[in-house]
DNA sequence: CAGAACTATTTGCACAAGCAGATATGCCGC
DNA sequence: GCGGCATATCTGCTTGTGCAAATAGTTCTG
């Protein structure tokens, strides 16, 4: 049993760690693009998801799988972003259940001001991390990640 | 500039995938836990950290780092799991501002009968994960750290 | 020792999240 | 075309979180 002990101790080590990289990023992105730009992560997830559609739309619950949200979450989160001009809804020809949403003009302008915030913020982060010594392998391994295609979650 | 936008593309892939898993195993337990043991992710992780400290106990604002909150969100955590009887708080005698939390019999014995459900499904998540192409690189990384020390968010 | 500056914890408040249920639409067999 | 079942989105409600302010205790300075 001693074997078994040790994997398990050992996938919950690597989990420990993995969540204490991923609060650290977490938190250091929403402070900044909360001070700079009253966004969210999640909202800024949103907006950058739709950005890499062809077409810049979305249904509603893909939104959701790409923001790993609810349904009922994802709804409130277009709601605010609707409601600052960000993006649009409109209902889609095909299937008049489902609710796309599109990428307003200024969506697109204040997401392409805030990813240089976003993107230095990540790598100050990722560089501190780095000299962590419990987080740095962690570190290391994601830097040598093959890119990932679009959406990891999306599948 | 192509090079930087490469690193920084490369980065925020790696940070996607990082969130995707890490959300992932996150509800998975949460899940789990909840249903049987009407425990949180976080409120585990109280009770798991606890349990790694000589003597069963800690101050609150190691708590709080420990499992990456605010010291608002500690405060009502613990009261939660101290009107379950699962934990203690008592007035340090040197510090007379700390508190220490401890650990009752009855928080280390649903530790350990949760810790088998906890253990199982993150070996199954993980599993899962890796039949995931955008997951399985980053889950055979995670295999591979080296065991952390106790507290990877601690120090 | 008095007072200032700092640290630890708790409380008031506002907000975002999930679950369960409601509503609308699509799809299938007959 | 009609009931029955599945799917997409939205709403009511409860809960957990963070920030800012309040309170209590410690430490440093003169």
């Amino acid at each position: 049993m001693g074997i078994q002990d040790d994997a398990a101790e050992i996938r919950a080590s690597g989990w420990r760690t993995l969540a204490a990289l991923h609060g650290l990023i977490d938190s250091a992105l929403e402070k900044a693009l909360q001070a700079e730009y009253r966004l969210s992560v999640v909202e800024y997830t949103v907006l950058e998801a739709l950005s890499r559609q062809d077409g810049w739309h979305m249904r509603m619950q893909q939104l959701a799988r790409a923001a790993a949200l609810s349904s009922s979450a994802t709804t409130r989160l277009v709601s605010r972003l609707e409601e600052r001009g960000l993006l649009g809804r409109y209902l889609c020809a095909d299937d008049r259940r489902g609710i796309y949403t599109e990428l307003t003009p200024q969506g697109r302008e204040l997401l392409r001001v805030a990813r240089p915030l976003h993107d230095a913020t990540l790598e100050a982060t990722l560089t501190g991390a780095a000299d962590v010594p419990e987080l740095a392998p962690l570190v290391r391994a994601l830097h040598d990640l093959e890119p990932a295609p679009a959406s990891p979650a999306g599948a």
